[in-house]
DNA sequence: TTGTTTGCAAAAAGTTTGCATAATC
DNA sequence: GATTATGCAAACTTTTTGCAAACAA
């Protein structure tokens, strides 16, 4: 709990495992999924699905159950005020008449400061000097996201 | 996409292969894939992520990008409103500044079918003989989705 | 003949499970 | 001593890829 805090952005199990092996814990990996099994169902953490589906966790915020916005770029995600997608979820159910209605959201954009990167040192010409951090010849892999490109 | 449109309701690609041999149509798992990822690049199919990692396909409705909300019991799913969803995803992309803002929803309840079943059926006392089709005793598992429970 | 489509088998990737060991009460 | 937590290895699921055969232009 304390390295999922310690990240403090959507991280995977593998991730997490390999930061915990990192900073001299031992501990398995079925360990870590478990903790997060757990965590989930608790409601300790928020979830979101990458693409290639794996989960993505992140220590749910005190005050409760959020929605994030998460750079494809960058991975950092921050919360969103989501009131409007509650009340549809639940006017949703109401119409409806579906009980223990259950939704998920995720969304995802390309940050000011990735957008910037990707601006800057765009294909154009030999700028590859340039001492901007930037990671646009990066695969577009999500599980590749870094967080290097600081604003 | 016979095979797809046949299927009103999400299912997966595996599922999709099953039916189309049981159809006697000599087909590989590859092609399958390939034809839903094209389908799903270009537009044509909606897509969501069941719990387990594995994507659904539904054919899209003529009218566009919907949202559909989904009965976790029989897998049933209807297209529900969604421009509340729609306006508060652009909001949230002009107020970050993120751009191309993509966002996935997916909605689960129990319908109002599968909840009659449950009450109908549920393990009060012997009463299993009961005619009307039920599925409670089904194990949980979303694969195992089965349209049975009809109204 | 050149290029595209197909499908089998094998590989990947992520997650869960069996089971024996270690820790805890 | 009984119960729970751990972790390795193996299993499992879903999806993708390598490659050769079939098909099409």
């Amino acid at each position: 709990m304390r390295a999922l805090a310690d990240c403090r952005d959507f991280t995977s199990a593998q991730e997490l495992y390999a930061l915990l092996l990192a900073g001299d814990h031992a501990i398995g990996l079925t360990t870590v999924y478990r903790a997060l099994r757990e965590l989930e169902a608790d409601g300790g953490v928020d979830v979101v699905r990458e693409g290639t589906g794996g989960r993505l966790y992140r220590l749910r915020l005190a005050d409760g159950h959020r929605h994030y916005l998460m750079c494809r770029d960058c991975g950092r995600s921050r919360p969103v005020d989501s009131e409007a997608v509650e009340e549809w979820a639940s006017r949703i159910a109401a119409d409806t008449g579906f009980t223990a209605v259950e939704h998920t959201v995720e969304l995802t954009g390309v940050c000011t400061d990735c957008l910037r990167c990707a601006d800057a040192c765009r294909p154009s010409s030999g700028d590859e000097g340039d001492e901007r951090p930037c990671h646009w010849d990066r695969a577009p892999d999500p599980r590749d996201r870094a967080r290097s490109c600081a604003s």
